[in-house]
DNA sequence: CTACGGGTTCCAGTTGAGTGGAAGGTCAAG
DNA sequence: CTTGACCTTCCACTCAACTGGAACCCGTAG
């Protein structure tokens, strides 16, 4: 398989697969004779993976730690189950920051709309963002 | 009031106002004779400004923009609560899409509990993750 | 033969919001 | 007088995950 085909069975670009084998994520394919990379189903599944992993939010850096254990023959999955925990929580405060942030903003517009544009006079500062009488 | 005391006040390093000025969100201030940056309770109001709209989130372009136009005579606010209404649209989507992340991980995990990990021998996948057979 | 749609390498740039560090000037205290 | 904390400029670098482009090679269809 070349490197393009494999892209379009994964849906990622060539550049993107050159990208990850610089970076350790894939490893160096074998080559035909006028030096195309010819990847075999390994690299097809590893790159599957890859993406499905990505797509619950995980960095290419802790893919790679999963994979590298998974190389290494540790078989205990506790690596993996960690790296869920650790991530779910992460997503809990990020969830909790944007919650936070938008009831901020859902105070800023409801004020927004009682306020008297002409009483709008600082040139540093917007009436509808940051008047510490209003906010938290 | 020398830059760093600026910087105490509003929470913010010397390094991150110069930069701020570097990139127009902060106008050049006054010079002492010896060359130190000089600013007033404008600035101070200003950068705090510029931190309580970060807090919520928006960009430092964002804030820009609306500086801009308060400062170019802008009154009515219908940029900045346009700006707002935006804003907590791309919040929404963004905590759907931690809220879908989540629930996949949690089915991970929960799977991951139910899992013999002699099973698990494919060195290109773990199968904790992606197996299409649990997947959504 | 030529075109064109792949592939190859390598180098540089993108985005956003800063941070690090060198080399030097200034100011107040001891 | 010297030390140390602060200030100045400027340039480069960080992080993540790519993307763009130049210059060149390969394979096949017409």
């Amino acid at each position: 398989m070349k490197i393009g085909e494999l892209g379009d069975h994964c849906g990622v670009t060539a550049k993107t697969i050159r990208y990850y084998e610089s970076i350790g994520l894939l490893d160096e394919p074998a080559r035909t004779a006028s030096g195309y990379r010819n990847y075999g189903d390994d690299a097809l599944e590893r790159l599957r993976f890859i993406r499905d992993a990505q797509a619950t939010g995980l960095s290419l850096a802790e893919i790679s730690s999963v994979l590298e254990l998974k190389g290494a023959g540790e078989r205990s999955c506790s690596h993996t189950t960690a790296l869920i925990e650790k991530h779910v929580a992460s997503i809990d405060a990020q969830m909790q920051q944007l919650a936070h942030a938008r009831s901020e903003l859902k105070l800023l517009e409801d004020r927004a709309k009682g306020l008297d544009p002409a009483s709008c006079t600082d040139p540093n500062r917007c009436q509808v963002i940051g008047d510490e009488r209003h906010m938290t």
